[in-house]
DNA sequence: AGCATTTCGATACGGTTGACTTGTTTTGAG
DNA sequence: CTCAAAACAAGTCAACCGTATCGAAATGCT
């Protein structure tokens, strides 16, 4: 879950009559969609109704329905939105750091994957949440495997990049691994099972093995 | 998910009067317990209701109710019967090998945590569905919790006795990101963005560069 | 056989849910 | 200003849920 940004839902105007400058509709509707996404990392997906998400967000029922017709269309547009978050937590970080190395790009992107705080935390939990409906419902299935090719794809353009500096590495395994390492690494330290400080390390130790050859 | 074997339920009986020799129960209440399994490995943790229960495995919805006071406690009780699954498969899996080396073992369990077949891939579903459900109730938290910190210390203790064996690796961090591998490899099989056969390839890459050094 | 206890089916109840309908207000293009 | 479309609010509804109740049947110890 997150990592790709599948847009074209917010600002999609297009033909549709841009009545109100469309602005105001857009931000209101988002207005909402965050309510949804704080409600899922709270009490998980199906443990929301659309009562509760009017509740949270302070409006009424009537107003959600009219910017969801059906709650699932409200669920795929809190889905979206948590790719949004997840890229630009990644975007940020390698804004903030500036080293574009395969390895330093690898390491921003496995950092943001993990709940180093309490606004990924939740990014992560509502992912989790999605990861389980997948399982369900295939329209999620499509669209998070969807992601995840995104996210491998680019990891195996990094280290086909390290490859060609002289790295030791066979990058379409190896992007295979340490996507499924940090799912892992982040499901658990989700659970407590670990802290994220501990998923790290145990991050770090591994790329260092890849990397130090 | 998957793994400890917290049992303690089935076969309670102790100061409880043993009407009808109590045996006609605990087979009756497993017959619901694996319906429910089954259930949730198809439409999720949320999906269910007590009557669908009832209707896939064949009773009345107060029979359900007669052998699980509320809805919660049949819940519980398919999660340790997942758990004694994952824990039955590895075992299986042990006796027919019959290598008890730190390798093989290791192996045998990773396998086991992958949906290799129809089987292993339900009872993943439904572990993976309980994940999802611990990250908002903490009473499946502290069991899920309790089920991979027994995981995690086999682990190192196999890993332990590799390192004294000769093997250059430092068992607790290798346990962890075993454990996580694992578990990522696992979930990105279930919703279908590799094949199981391509997680097991990776893994055993991996085991390799571990054991072969 | 007698009888307490377990087993289990049928039914009902209060509550919640998503969806829908209806009516009113707001908005901005013409 | 006009007016149609959008933006709401409120209420309604049927369906479904978990749980409780009550009575009948099965069971097995004494």
């Amino acid at each position: 879950m997150l990592g790709a940004g599948q847009y074209g839902y917010i600002g999609k105007v297009s033909t549709q009559r841009t009545r109100g400058v469309g602005a105001a509709h857009d931000e209101r509707q988002l207005e909402i969609v965050d309510a949804v996404v704080a409600l899922i990392g709270e009490q998980g997906l199906d443990g929301i109704s659309l009562r509760d998400v009017a509740s949270r967000a302070g409006v009424s029922l009537g107003r959600v329905q009219h910017y969801f017709r059906t709650k699932d269309q409200m669920l795929q547009a809190a889905f979206r939105r948590v790719n949004e978050l997840g890229a630009a937590f990644v975007s940020q970080r390698l804004a903030d750091t500036g080293d574009t190395s395969p390895e330093a790009v690898i390491r921003a992107i496995a950092t943001e994957l993990l709940p180093i705080d309490d606004l990924h935390r939740n990014a992560l939990r509502v992912g989790t949440a999605f990861t389980a409906r997948a399982l369900v419902d295939s329209e999620f299935a499509a669209r998070l495997s969807t992601g995840y090719t995104e996210l491998h794809t680019l990891l195996v353009l990094l280290l086909t990049q390290a490859r060609d500096a002289g790295v030791d590495v066979d990058p379409e395994p190896e992007a295979r691994l340490l996507l499924s390492l940090i799912e892992g690494l982040s499901t658990h330290a989700l659970i407590g099972h670990h802290t994220p400080d501990m998923a790290l390390e145990v991050l770090e130790t591994h790329l260092d093995r890849i990397f130090r050859t």
